[in-house]
DNA sequence: TCTCCTGTTGATCACACGATCAACAATGCT
DNA sequence: AGCATTGTTGATCGTGTGATCAACAGGAGA
């Protein structure tokens, strides 16, 4: 007769309780979707009256552009960083590319495609969109720019090129999110087409580091 | 005092009374989306009242799912009469290709976006989803076989390279979609990268036909 | 002209959403 | 110990959704 007693949440301080009020909005984003964020929801996973995630909200729509924001921002520094462990821009594009095969990041993807037609009716979340696409843009100009220093590759405009990879990546990636059978080598073949746009010699991106 | 007197909607047979809320529905999709799709929202537009709608479709997400399949198929089947007209693979190709320049098909560029998300929660749009894929996927993997057969590409999986190619052309539109600036000579880069995936010729895949 | 058949209405239900706010109570300070 | 600050509640409002169904009325056939 008592699953949930708890009659009352301890208080805790603002900082505290808006920590737990983007952590839990961070959790069922990634389990759910953006449009799973709800007063209601979110304030139920942290254990508190909807009133309060409210109080700690300008509007659902910011809480959602937030959300999004923490949840991308998040894997764009964490492949960054994965990045930056690599000798030369050759490597650095192939691990990008094998990032693609990495299905551990389709819950983030899902965010990505969400987030894509949401943002139609919330301006925030447009707005957070277009800068993290930005974010990423610059990612993948940063290893095109420095492959044309060494001389790896040969491209005029890096700025193109690196949003029509990303474009690429992402395009495939919302494919397996719907369409995760029938393609095998995913890496093998975009690493190829990569190589076509940067110029870079056919096989010097080696998609799979095992081989 | 009377701007839309008509007090009640002339009886009409089931089957043109079935044709008019397809109809208002494919347009009420391609103007402000397939989240737009609601009884009352397709009602007023037909000029009917709600329950009607409801009488003429088992339940929203078989509408939702119909009207996607009728907006995507419509196109596919479009662009497929005008590759017939191309005479070889490699023209066949570069029309597909331009076609991404072509942002006249951005309104259905947002259905098939926001169809990835939505079938998540709707099994029939899901389904309609793998099946559009597929019609489309057939259609890149026809053409990647003929230029096999001539001999002006080389590919040994046309099926997967097929996928590849599709899941590039849904990314850089949906690119398009939230971020149309920016980038200039989309379709020679992704021309290039297609090259590079066939193995054709570089520049035997004409970006813009009036070079 | 009368009578059914059936296309059509619109009120209604249950539910979920964001947002608001007076009332409450825990906590730290005096 | 008493008090004031403020974190917290939960009922409430207005809106929107899909779905249902008894009642209505147009129109074709007898």
């Amino acid at each position: 007769m008592s699953s949930t007693p708890q009659k009352r949440a301890l208080r805790k301080s603002p900082a505290e309780r808006a920590a737990e009020i983007t952590e839990a909005a961070r959790e069922i984003a990634l389990e759910a979707g953006l449009t799973a964020l709800t007063l209601r929801n979110v304030a139920a996973r942290v254990g508190v009256a909807s009133g309060l995630v409210a109080h700690y909200q300008p509007n659902m729509d910011a809480l959602v552009s937030s959300t999004f924001a923490t949840i991308v921002a998040a894997e764009t520094q964490e492949v960054a960083g994965l990045l930056s462990q690599r000798p030369g821009p050759s490597e650095r594009l192939g691990l990008l590319v094998d990032t693609l095969l990495d299905n551990s990041r389709l819950d983030v993807t899902a965010i990505w495609v969400e987030a894509w037609t949401l943002g139609r009716r919330n301006e925030a979340l447009a707005a957070s969109v277009r800068e993290q696409m930005d974010a990423w843009q610059k990612v993948f100009q940063g290893v095109v720019e420095d492959g044309n220093a060494t001389g790896a590759f040969n491209v005029s405009d890096a700025a193109a090129v690196a949003w029509q990879i990303l474009g690429m990546v992402d395009g495939l990636n919302a494919q397996a999110l719907v369409r995760w059978d029938g393609v095998n080598d995913r890496g093998t073949h975009l690493a190829r087409a990569v190589e076509g746009m940067v110029g870079a010699a056919p096989g010097s991106l080696a998609s799979k580091p095992g081989a």
